[in-house]
Order: C-alpha cells, then structure tokens, then sequence
DNA sequence: ATTATCTATAGATCTATAGATAATGC
DNA sequence: ATTATCTATAGATCTATAGATAATGC
C-alpha cells in the first residue's frame, strides 16, 4: 500500500518453499537485476539506492552485481542504456497527437504506481562521465525526434527556438514523470492516461505546431 | 568552468591571510551552511551530498552542522521550509502572464548557471517524512495558487481537472528547472529569461487560461 | 563564564572482491 | 571441469558526538 516501502521483487523471489535448489541462469539473473535497478534508481536515485537493495528485490547475491556489470556504476550504465534504446523503439510516432499518446502512455505505463516511469532515469546522475554522455545523447535524439515530428528542422532561420521548443516540450514529460514518481501531489499523481492526454496535446502543439495551429 | 566540479563557496572562505582568527558568528554561520546545504542538495540531491562538502562550501566545520540543525536532515528540512516561504512570498503574480514572467527569472535566476534553480529542491527527496509533508504542502499551495490566478476554483465541476493542469503546468517549470540543472542539453541548459518567457507563457495560457484564448 | 568552533573518533554503513560452494556438462 | 552463486570480509566512506580549544563578555 505504500508504495515507498517494499518494492515488490521482479519475481516473488524464492517462494520459500523447502530449501530450493540455487537458480542457475546468468541470463535471466542479469535480467532480474537490471529490472530491479532500472526500479530502484529511478525511484530514489543513483547515490540512495544501494546494490544490496536491488540484489534483494532481484532476488539474488549483491556479489552478482559486480559479476555482471562490474560494479554499481556499471549496472546503472546499462540500465540507461536500455532506457536509451527502448525510447528509440518507441519513437515511432508520425504526428504530434501520436507524441501526446505515447508520452501519456509512458508515464501512466504498464510500470507506475508501484512501477515508476522509465523516463524518469534520464534525470537521475551518477556522476560518472560515460553515464553521462548517454543520458545526452539520448535526450539529444529524442528532442530532435520531436523537431522532425513537427515538421521542421533544427538547422537554419529559427532552427535554434524549434529545438528550444521541443527540449521544452521533453521536459514536460520528464518534469511530470518526475512528479509523480517523487510526490504523491493529487490528483497529478494518480491521473490515468486519459487525464494527461488531452492536456499534453495541448501543449505538444502549442510548443511544436507551425505557426497558427497552437489548439489540436 | 565545469558548473558541476567545485560549486564556490557562499563567501570566498577564509582569504588564506595570516591565519585569520576564528570567524565566530552564530547566525552567519548558519545562513552560509543554509546557503551552501541549498545548492548541495538542489545540484546532487540530499543522499550524494555529504555533509563534509556542505561545510566545507561554507567554509566552516561540519560538526556545527549537527550543532545548529541537529541533523543533515534537520538541514534539509530547513532548505525545503526557506524555498517554501520563498516561493510563498514570490507568489504576487496576479496574471498568467507575470507568472510566466517569474517563473523564466526563477528557472534562469539571480543563481543558475553555478547557482542551480531553488525550485529541483522540490523534486529532491530524503525519505524523511516531515520533509515530505513540507514539499506537498509546498506544491499543494503552489498549483492551488495557479487555479486561482487562471481565475478558476478547484472545487465545484471542472474543478479537478483545472487543478490538474496547474499541477502540469508546475510540472513544467520544475521539469525545465531539473534539466536545466541535471543536463547540458543545449539550447536547453543556457537559454536565458526572454528565450524562456515565451514559450513558457504559451504554455501556462493552453493549460489554464478560460477556454478559447489559447494563445497570449 | 559563556558559547562558537574545531579535533578526534566511535559506530554504522556500503562497495568490491577473494575464495568457497554447488549445480551442470562431459 | 566449468561456471553460476554465495560467504566472509577488507577498506573506504559517512554521520553524529564527546570533549578540547579559542573568542567574547563581564
């Protein structure tokens, strides 16, 4: 019920049923671990979460951690990673009504409430300088995306505003995720798909639209 | 020049002179780790900050960080309850437009650029829960405000969504002022108050303005 | 004498890792 | 024999604090 406390691990974990057998697949661990993370850092950050926390809610040793990804640096590195290329796959909107639907699916998800929005993850810091260029480049194509979108380019006569525009447009979608992820602030927090659509249409167009289209 | 190395200390710190005697005022002490505690937490959030750094920006002993707000989370505490009056006796817009206006100065600031935005403190948790009622209250009054200023009410029909999209358009503010803060996204990261301005009041007009006036 | 400041340190983490244990494959 | 997993722990923090030091006021 408070969703701060126990992040429910990605598997029940060991039913604690009579001493099973040690899983033995790398595979899925590094799956397990990864969505574990990919949890705790964008709920509470890179420097609060610590890798016994996400060993536990994997299910797994900490000592894996370092097995796998080399250190907690390391699994935070791919965790941004994944984000990056799972916002390319779903970049495939075509119009700005399009942009309004994904983004307002991204943040309601299959994930939230318990499961916090992905994209929260580009606004948490490591520190750590190769974290760093990925979480720009990311943010970098995806503004960009959003230019093309619209129908304009980000070089030439106004190139520059259509970028600001559209870097503005972006972080209304992280500011949100952030919001709700961060605060229990209502009704913001528990609005559903529906209620976020509409008025991120609004404000896609008004920021995106050329010239005398500010109202789908 | 790397805004994210050393953060200057609130006061050049001792002038390395001839071994100046102790500085022994209570209350500059305090505001200078206020001050300092401020930018800490805003730039890294509250658990990448050690309280070792807080001092040392404020160029005073970390052990008085114990002494005068009993905690690091005293302190944070106070940090969020000083942007909180802040912000209370900001909040003098009486037109969409002007809260436009304050928020692009509050986003680019007399602090920006080294000086990070006071406003991410809101989106900076701690896990302690007097903190958190602090930052609800704060957010609570801050979108109660905007429904007022749009000239609406949060009760009667239509009242949620119309305090629903102040809180979106909070949300933009405080996602601009994370990324601004957490990212080098240009244009993003410099834009200065007029490159703000504009597209922020579009922005505020499409979320809260009386139906049909869409645009400033 | 009072009180602001600093020194030194106890106690509690937290990350990373060396080496032991236990499945699986041959 | 190989390799996934776990145990145990070294070493590096980090916060909070008890008690020493140094300004100021009387």
């Amino acid at each position: 019920m408070h969703p701060a406390d126990a992040p429910a691990p990605m598997t029940p974990a060991p039913p604690a049923a009579a001493a099973s057998p040690r899983r033995r697949d790398a595979v899925q661990t590094r799956r397990l671990l990864l969505g574990a993370a990919l949890h705790r850092f964008a709920t509470q950050g890179y420097a609060a979460t610590t890798v016994r926390e996400i060993a536990d809610d994997a299910g797994v040793n900490a000592a894996l951690i370092s097995r796998y990804f080399d250190s907690k640096e390391g699994l935070f590195e791919q965790c941004l990673t994944g984000v990056s290329t799972e916002l390319g796959t779903t970049a495939r909107a075509r119009t700005l009504d399009e942009v309004a639907a994904t983004m307002a699916e991204q943040l309601v998800g299959p994930y939230s409430a318990e499961h916090p929005n992905r994209l929260v993850l580009l606004l948490r810091t490591s520190g750590d300088e190769r974290a760093e260029r990925i979480r720009l480049e990311t943010l970098r194509t995806y503004s960009l995306g959003l230019v093309a979108v619209a129908g304009g380019s980000p070089d030439g006569p106004g190139g520059e505003e259509r970028l600001l525009r559209a870097q503005l447009a972006l972080s209304v979608a992280l500011g949100v995720a952030l919001m709700r992820s961060a605060t229990a602030l209502e009704p913001l927090a528990s609005a559903d798909r529906d209620d976020l659509v509409g008025p991120l249409r609004s404000v896609l167009h008004t920021l995106l639209a050329p010239e005398g289209r500010a109202r789908g």
